[in-house]
DNA sequence: CCGGATCCGAATCGATACTG
DNA sequence: CAGTATCGATTCGGATCCGG
């Protein structure tokens, strides 16, 4: 498979031949949230077809980027090895610099549960956080509906069931109800970027409180912010 | 050219589909050196179809990260936008990931000035040289000459032609002599990992001192230095 | 349903040649 | 110097199929 080197001695030759080829790094990204089985990923990227799914996932253990684990009775798992999980600051860095690039969704465009949480994180203002309180916010997208749990400089993101379930294996941190329910469609990169304030968003009904303290909603765009400086010359 | 987007709505997505095709992120990583002509960037890449090179070029100009600058009669250059700049940080973080899975170079790795230069860069402990004397270190790579010239917390990496003379434009900062002259070899990837220390490297013949006070190479092997924690499972 | 493997047409890549 | 043009070799994408 060393077929297609770059053929240059250098680290970042090697980590492209590593996770350079297409779709790998989505697989990576999904993976940071968390292990996920074959079917999952497959379902957090509607449009990979199957072989290159399998493809990448051999890959990236031979890169030792990622491990497939089995599951006792239940079948199997793959998850990012201590090495690819370093690729965590760099995903997110790449996905702040993508966000400045997004414009809106098109026709076919797909939000995935995986996309949103790493969306969250890689708009999550550590710094921001630490200086205003503790908050729990629902987030509804379409079907999706996803807890972020903002605890000082600490966020947790996990998907609750539609129903208000958490699905994921391992309790929410703390089991208390969320200060504030709302409901967001695409026009919510607005309010990330600052182009729009809470208040217009809800105005423009890209945001609408479903339950809570509206005025939360300004401490939720402190505290997901993601400054898009440089326009598109 | 939107025929191979992933479909989703999302930041990494994005920027993916900007600098996620074959040889465009290669190419940004030249371009961060400085604004490059078409032929240099060929000769950095030396394995690239020149077709491709082409094609990244206009795709990378429509994403806003590459700009055509021409030169008043003297031809072109190619040099990032602020947007494309941006990607620095990134690229350096890829970078430094990708050194941990570099092995031995194969026998038709090539190195270039730019790879070098950008993996001086990448090995560069800012932290670490601030508290160290400033240092100018000529090195000999193959038949590239570079000077890393460290002041303070800052690292400035020029290209010397063979002779001695600067050859890219612009004087150097500071017009010194530099304080160490050194050759190096592949090895020297075991240096910067810390696997070697330099009299080692020096005994194992990875590093040979042309000039200059030897054990100025403790000093170099503290400021350029990655950390490869984590091996590949 | 899970976890893939296989097959095939379409698009892309790579190598070389060629041009203003 | 700065690319186009061409063409065979790969890879990708979409669909289907298969063993547990």
């Amino acid at each position: 498979m060393a077929s297609r080197s770059y053929g240059q001695y250098c680290g970042v030759t090697s980590a492209v031949e590593l996770i350079g080829e297409r779709w790998a790094l989505l697989i990576v990204r999904d993976l940071l949230v968390g292990p996920r089985r074959y079917t999952d990923l497959k379902q957090g990227l509607p449009k990979i077809p199957t072989n290159i799914l399998s493809t990448r996932l051999k890959e990236l253990q031979e890169g030792g980027v990622v491990r497939r684990v089995p599951l006792l009775h239940c079948g199997l798992v793959y998850e990012l090895t201590p090495y690819g999980r370093e690729l965590e600051p760099i995903v997110l860095a790449l996905g702040r610099w993508g966000f400045a690039a997004m414009g809106d969704p098109g026709p076919d465009d797909v939000v995935t549960v995986d996309s949103i949480t790493m969306a969250l994180r890689t708009a999550f203002r550590a710094d921001a956080a630490a200086s205003l309180p503790s908050a729990v916010y629902d987030l509804h997208v379409g079907d999706i509906v996803l807890r972020a749990d903002v605890d000082g400089d600490d966020l947790v993101v996990t998907q609750l069931a539609p129903a208000g379930r958490p699905t994921a294996p391992g309790a929410p941190r703390r089991a208390r109800e969320p200060d504030l329910v709302f409901a967001a469609g695409p026009g919510i990169r607005r309010v990330i970027s600052g182009e729009l304030t809470p208040t217009e968003a809800i105005d423009q009904e890209v945001l609408a409180v479903v339950d809570g303290d509206a005025t939360l909603l300004e401490r939720f765009a402190e505290t997901f912010f993601i400054e898009t400086a440089a326009a598109a010359a």
